[in-house]
DNA sequence: CTGGGACCTCAAGCGGACTTGAGGTCAAGG
DNA sequence: CCTTGACCTCAAGTCCGCTTGAGGTCCCAG
C-alpha cells in the first residue's frame, strides 16, 4: 500500500486513460509537475487527475497542448482551476465549439443539397468549390477552418 | 497557348488551390494520375480537377487520403463519379458528419452545464470524465471520435 | 538557337503528440 | 538480502500530409 495519498505513475496513468509515457511528455512539455522521491521516482498529489482532466477536455475542445499550457498559466500560481477559472475559460471554449458546429452543419447541409442535385461535376459544390472560383479566391477556398481541416 | 485541353501540373495547382507538389504527392498515393510528355513532363485532362475536387470534399469530411483512395477505388475503373457514386458516397459521409456534429453537440451542452454547475472538479464533467470512471471504462473514455480527436 | 521559367526526381524535413527501445535504477514483499 | 516489477533518462521513431532543397531537364517564345 501507498503511505499517504501520493499516486504513483502508473495508477495515474491508468485512471486517467493516458501512458505512463504520456505523463511524462507532459510533464516535459510544463502542463503537470510531480515530486520526487529521494530516488527520482515520480510522485503525484491526487490533484493532478483533474489537472489532466482539464487536458483532455482542452484537447477536446480543440486545443494543442501549447494552447493548453497557455490556458493553465492564466491560473495564478498555476493552480487547479477553481469554478471561476471554469467559467472563463469554458466561455472561450463554448465559442470555439459553436464555431466548429456551424462550420460542420453548414458542411452537411451542403452535402444533402447536393446529393439533391445529383451535382455531377462537384464544381461549385458546398463541398468543395476546388475549381476556377477557388482559384480566383486566392489559396483555395475551404470551408472549415484550419483546425477543422486536417482531422475534423 | 496549350494545344489540346490538357493542363500542367502549376495551373492544375493553381485552380485546385494546391501546391504542385501536393498534387504529385497525391500522384504518388495513388489519388490521381497524369499523361506525361515525352520529356516526361505531368500533363492533366481538367477532369483531374474534379477528382481533385472530390479529394477535398471527402478530407472535409474527415477521410484520411487512404480512405479517399479507397472510396476512389470502389468506383469501377477508378472513374471519375457520377451522380449515383456520388450519392451513394456522400450519404457515408452524411452519416459521418452527422456522427460529429452530434459529438460536438453533445460536449458543448456538457460545457454549458459545467458553466452552470461550477463544476470544481472537472471530475463526471461532461467535457471529461477521465477519473476513475474512465480508467474503468478501459483507455480512457472520450467523447470524441478519434478522427476527431486529434485536431477537431 | 537560346534564355529562362516551369518542370522533373529523390531524399529529407516539419509539426504535433506521443511511443518505443536501450540500458540502467528503485522499492517493497518474502 | 534478494528478487522482480515498476520506474528512470535520453534519443530516436511513428504517423499524416505535405513542403523544401539540391541538382538537373524540358519546352517554347523571341
Amino acid at each position: 500500500m501507498r503511505p499517504d495519498d501520493l499516486l504513483q505513475i502508473g495508477e495515474v496513468a491508468r485512471r486517467a486513460g493516458l501512458a505512463p509515457s504520456a505523463l511524462r511528455y507532459y510533464e516535459q512539455q510544463g502542463l503537470v509537475t510531480s515530486v520526487r522521491t529521494a530516488g527520482g521516482v515520480r510522485r503525484y498529489p491526487r490533484s493532478v487527475l483533474r489537472r489532466l482532466a482539464f487536458v483532455r477536455a482542452a484537447q477536446n475542445v480543440g486545443l494543442s497542448l501549447q494552447e493548453v499550457r497557455a490556458a493553465l498559466s492564466t491560473l495564478p500560481d498555476a493552480r487547479t482551476p477553481t469554478p471561476a477559472d471554469w467559467a472563463r475559460l469554458s466561455r472561450t471554449w463554448r465559442a470555439r465549439l459553436d464555431e466548429q458546429i456551424d462550420s460542420l452543419v453548414a458542411l452537411r447541409d451542403g452535402l444533402s443539397s447536393c446529393i439533391g442535385c445529383g451535382c455531377l461535376s462537384l464544381r461549385r459544390c458546398a463541398l468543395s468549390n476546388p475549381d476556377d472560383a477557388a482559384g480566383a479566391a486566392g489559396s483555395g477556398a475551404r470551408y472549415l477552418p484550419p483546425s477543422l481541416r486536417r482531422a475534423l
